[in-house]
Order: C-alpha cells, then sequence, then structure tokens
DNA sequence: AGGAGTATTTTGACTACTCAAAAATAGCGG
DNA sequence: CCGCTATTTTTGAGTAGTCAAAATACTCCT
C-alpha cells in the first residue's frame, strides 16, 4: 500500500508532465509544486524508482513507469471525483474543494469512490472542467484553446479553469468566467500583455496573459 | 496540529474509559485496542505527557487532561458524524461503515464536519445508536440497560449496539436487532450463558452473554 | 514474606520522511 | 575550453512512529 506522501509525489509528476507533454519532471519542479526541499525529493524519487514508479537518471529528471502512471491515475480519479462530490452533493464552494479533496484524496476507499462515480451519474469532469480518469485508469485529456490563443469576437464557452488557488477561483465566479459560462473575446494586446474579456453579462474584464493562459474555451453547446 | 496517531491515541483512550468509568486506562489496554506492541503505547503516551494531553504515572495508567478529552470528542464527533453521513446520505451499509470513518475522521476539515452536521439535521446518535459530540465537544452518554440487565417478557426497543465488528452488526441487521427494532427477552439462563431474544418478526435468536451485553435497549418509543 | 506470573517499561534498532548546508554537476557565455 | 551560475545531489542530522526482546515492577497466592 503505497503512503499518502507516494501518491502526492506520484499525482504531482502526472500532472506537471501533463501540463508539459514530452519533458522529463525535474526535481526542481516537484520540489516548488510540493513545497518541500530539493535534496528531500532527490531522495524520495530514488525511494520511488527503487520500487519500480517511476525511472530516474540523476540530473535529467523524473518519469512516471506504467505502474507508477496508473497509481498516479488512481489518485488523480480520488482527487476530482471528491472535488465533484463535494461542489455537487455537499455543497461546498468550488473555491475551497481542492483544499479538502487533497487531504480526503488518501483517505477515501475505493468502494466509496465507486459510490461517489455512481451518485454522480459517472461524470467526465470536475467542478474546473479537468478530466476524471475512469475507474480503470484511463484518461482523455482535451486539448483546448486558452483564452490566449483563442479566436476573437466569436461567441465562446468557458470549459476549465487550471488555476486551482482560491484567489483565482473566486475571481473567476465574480467575473462570470467558471465552465458552462458565455464569453467573448473583445481584444487582445500584446503589447500590454492583457486580454480583455466580455462575460455573458455584458461586463468587460481586463486579464493578464498568466491568468488568461489558464482559462480554457470551446465553441458554444 | 495533532497527528493522526495521537488523534487515535486520545480517541482510544476516551472510549475504554467509557466503558470503565472511573478507572485509569492502561496502557495494555491501549496496546490491544489499537493493535500496537506494548512498548510502543509506553513511548507514545510519554510524549503525550509532554505536550499535555494525557496525565501518566507509570504503571499506573492514563488519564486525559481537559486538554486531551476535548481533542479526544472532537475526533469522536467527526467519526460518528461521518458514520452516519455514510449510511444516510451515500447509502454505505453500517457493518462497513466504522472501518471507513476511521480513515475519514484524520482527512475531514471542520467546514465539511459541520456541513454534514447540518445535512444530517443536527443528529444526537450514530447509526450504532452511539451519541455524538455536540460542536463544543459536549457529551451525554445515556446509561441504558443491555440485554444481560433488562427485564423479561416485556417490549423493548433497541437503542444501541456496541461492538463495531463487521461479523457482529451483520449478525445484528440479520437478526433484526439494529437501533430502532422492537423486542422481547424471552429467557435468560445464568448457567449456559445464553439469552433468548424475540425479535419484532417472532424469530427467536439465542445470544451468548458477551454478545448480549452488546445490545442496548430501552422502553419503546 | 517469598516467589511465580503477568504487566509494564526500557533498550536498541528500523522505516519513512524531512531539512540545511556542503559538494558535485550541467549548461551556458565568452 | 574555461569558468560562472543555477540546479541537483550528497551528507549529516532530526522527528514521528514502530517492533522485538530484555529488564523491571507490580500482584497475588501460598
Amino acid at each position: 500500500m503505497p503512503t499518502s506522501t507516494v501518491e502526492d509525489y506520484l499525482k504531482c509528476i502526472l500532472v506537471e508532465s501533463q501540463a508539459s507533454p514530452g519533458a522529463r519532471v525535474t526535481t526542481g519542479q516537484i520540489a516548488t509544486a510540493l513545497s518541500v526541499a530539493p535534496g528531500t525529493v532527490t531522495s524520495m524519487i530514488k525511494a520511488l524508482a527503487k520500487s519500480g514508479l517511476v525511472s530516474y537518471e540523476p540530473y535529467s529528471g523524473v518519469e512516471l513507469t506504467r505502474e507508477g502512471r496508473e497509481l498516479a491515475m488512481h489518485v488523480l480519479r480520488r482527487h476530482r471525483l471528491i472535488e465533484l462530490f463535494l461542489v455537487e452533493v455537499m455543497g461546498v464552494d468550488w473555491s475551497e474543494v481542492h483544499a479538502e479533496a487533497e487531504l480526503l484524496e488518501h483517505a477515501v476507499s475505493d468502494r466509496l469512490i465507486d459510490r461517489m462515480d455512481e451518485m454522480l451519474g459517472r461524470p467526465s469532469v470536475d467542478p474546473h472542467g479537468d478530466p476524471i480518469p475512469d475507474a480503470r485508469g484511463r484518461l482523455e485529456e482535451p486539448d483546448a484553446a486558452s483564452l490566449v490563443g483563442c479566436p476573437l469576437a466569436r461567441a465562446l464557452r468557458v470549459v476549465r479553469v487550471t488555476d486551482q488557488t482560491p484567489e483565482f477561483l473566486q475571481l473567476a465566479e465574480r467575473e462570470g468566467l467558471m465552465p458552462g459560462s458565455e464569453l467573448v473575446v473583445a481584444s487582445r494586446s500584446e503589447a500590454a500583455g492583457t486580454v480583455v474579456v466580455e462575460a455573458a453579462d455584458g461586463r468587460q474584464v481586463s486579464l493578464g496573459y498568466r491568468a488568461a493562459s489558464r482559462i480554457q474555451v470551446a465553441a458554444p453547446e
């Protein structure tokens, strides 16, 4: 049985490698993401490599093995189902569910997860639009355009928000930029690094490139 | 922030001291209840004493301090609310909820616990009839009679089942001895150490004294 | 009171995780 | 190809929890 620390490392490696596909994940990246000292990551990674969960070449980064990826997928599934459960069934604010799920994902049994899945109608995405791996650990990662790369002056729908900080999520909620919301990108300024968005209620919001890149959109319906 | 191990020790000391009021809890008792080696308990207890959560006199047992008791009460509250939530909201079998709650009680935030409490209508007992401490850690422990000490040939109602093993709980369910069930104690044999109970459906069940003492009853309604 | 037997504590060691700080390495600019 | 900087790894040490087995203390019986 993997410890919850091991689960955290694997999940972290999975999401980091999804964020930049093709590249190996560096120990520094992991240290930052998990808020631990760099040396801690190195020794942990060596332990994971010994257990066959990652492949590791010193100074060149880490990659999940098939077994490690499967485990990480299950943790991710638990995390995202719990998030959705908290929002849909328990009425928790979507800006708070990430932190709650971070703890619960290590404590909830597979039976309970399946019960949640059933209660929620076998959903495919969590409250942030992140796809939920199925019970066999399969996941298709849709590649949607972000507010930085999408066409202008076209009706669009938010499908995913890839920033889990409560502050960002509260902003998104306030400005009508949650998954499902409709919007139009009014303009972009390369020089200023801003994107001006018109939400469904007609209000205009200006976002920096970093923030804009965290919001993914698709054609309405 | 106490670790989940500390929470387990405190909760264990609390329930053991409730089971035999007045007596100090021995390290051996704790070791058995938590399935750890006796020496482990001794060193853990010394750490708890240093943190001011228990008072400890070598060879004479342990007692919770006010602070330790408060903490233990909160853990017990979490545990029992989670059990009820799992049964009422998620439809989990009552014989399984104890084990689930054992893990979840360390991972659920206070906010979520309060949300559960609200959803369940501020309940006073869990699915086994165990009383739920309130948000301030207060608890009244009703002293009901068990099937060993109650009157014979009188209509009674099960109010509490004080054995959390799945096997026992499944038996109780099968034989109609869950909290709320009505029954009559038909006879008792001191010599054989058995109690014969007639459940609501008319079936008779014979229980050993140990099992009978685990089922508490009160007058119907 | 003297043992015998049981419960408890001590000892020494191990796993899992962590950090700070020193040492090693990679990759770049010249 | 040499040196500089940033990153990574190593080293040494500490915390939390655990066990097996030896040592100690209690208790009860004769």
